[in-house]
DNA sequence: GGTTCGGCTGAACCACGTTCAGGGAGGCGA
DNA sequence: TCGCCTCCCTGAACGTGGTTCAGCCGAACC
């Protein structure tokens, strides 16, 4: 994981449709060495898949909301096999801190929220939930690469 | 948006390498009907991009929280400003319940957290944060398509 | 019945992914 | 210092698969 992996890395975030061609011309390698480089990143499991990015609001739900979630007794399976399914939650995790669980759900309209929490009450030994409604989204990323500080150009 | 177009989403999103000769024997389509779908489906930004999903731990940032900030006045530009550019806030929203503002940070480990955190009440507005640590994530996925209840097979 | 439009097929062309033999630099032990 | 080994690169060749397009079909509308 050299300055060259992580400048390839963050080219096919940007873009995984880019060509060898491109990524090789940016990094002043042959195609074939960044072959390679990236079959290598896969292979490591840093790239974990390529795929691609869908608009929420194109697919039909645009209400985005945060459920806090606190249960009595540790039910994780059970809240999680209630989410795994559900391409609504987005994310599901157990947290220290307010609650037992944190979710991120995207739904249709508001009354199809209510319908997610009432079901949400239905997973044996669920007792409250608290919602976070979101207004505005800024920033909706995964995890990227950090800036390179010393990014070394090719001598010519 | 039909049946066709939801599981020719569904295929791109699961991988994004598919040729569309996969695709085409998927939906019985020819591999120029395919194309032009896609092409469609991204010129109506249903797509927005093809991208790498990066494995966070690999990249050394195995720490997630998540943060609720509250604040004194309106100072969304000023919070947005100090999170734009860096890869470490992975969400930023405004919300409405209990907090101004949730984010979602990966970093390297406890520390890192603590000097965030110091850095969030440097923002001019910043009165108080609370914060859920992640000890354990079992959904993490991005917008993707609901499942079609009456798909239809093609005619033999 | 005629016209139009959207979407599909099938084939052709060529760009690009993929592979591999060869070479060079750097590290290590004798 | 020399030889050996390993790693990573280059450059080119080959074939797969992306991309385009003329032609066709069915539905909708007049």
């Amino acid at each position: 994981m050299d300055a060259i992996d992580r400048t390839l890395i963050g080219l096919l975030q940007e873009d995984a449709g880019r060509t060898y061609a491109d990524l090789a011309a940016a990094v002043s390698l042959s195609t074939g060495a960044v072959h390679e480089r990236v079959r290598k990143l896969r292979q490591r499991g840093v790239i974990v898949r390529t795929t691609v990015d869908l608009d929420a609001k194109s697919l039909g739900r645009p209400v985005l909301a945060f459920i806090l979630v606190e249960t009595e007794g540790w039910i994780t399976k059970a809240v999680h096999r209630a989410s795994i399914e559900d391409p609504r939650v987005e994310d599901l995790h157990t947290v220290a801190g307010e609650a037992n669980f944190l979710m991120k759900v995207r739904v249709e309209d508001p009354a199809e929220l209510q319908r997610f929490l009432r079901s949400l009450y239905d997973v044996e030994g669920v007792r409250r939930t608290r919602t976070l409604m979101v207004l505005d989204t800024y920033v909706d990323r995964r995890p990227g690469v950090l800036p390179v500080s010393g990014e070394s150009s090719p001598p010519d």
